[in-house]
DNA sequence: CGTGTGACTCGGT
DNA sequence: GACCGAGCCACAC
């Protein structure tokens, strides 16, 4: 009998679970960075894990992964393009200069 | 289980 | 500010 095998394409594993959940508690307005994301799972150096989570984030209008940016400011990464990024940041209210955001007015206390 | 990769971060140059 | 190297974490093969 033919086994019938689904891809195991539906499964989300608990961390990014937990990443996507501190993310979408990001408010409009606001940006957070992957380490601070990172410290609130209690992985401090797991920066590049949760933007692995983000970067497969499956839920992506659902979880604000736009609102993620380097803890220098920068924009960092997206998936369709830091462009893409930096203009729906600039629609949220962002104000980006020079392809970077002052973390001190809009970095969202967790 | 070892290896490679990635939307990161930090420190030095 | 830009480049490089090292460190840390999770995932795919």
């Amino acid at each position: 009998m033919a086994k019938i095998i689904n891809k195991p394409v539906n499964r989300i594993s608990s961390f990014a679970a937990q990443v996507y959940r501190i993310t979408e508690r990001i408010p409009a307005g606001k940006v957070g960075t992957y380490g601070q994301i990172a410290k609130c799972l209690s992985i401090t150096k797991g920066a590049r894990a949760v933007g692995n989570a983000l970067h497969r984030n499956p839920f992506t209008p659902k979880v604000p992964c736009h609102r993620v940016i380097q803890s220098d400011g920068h924009l960092g990464g997206f998936a369709s393009g830091a462009q893409a990024k930096k203009t729906l940041l600039e629609k949220e209210g962002v104000i980006i200069i020079n392809n970077k955001i002052d973390l001190r007015k809009f970095q969202v206390k967790l």
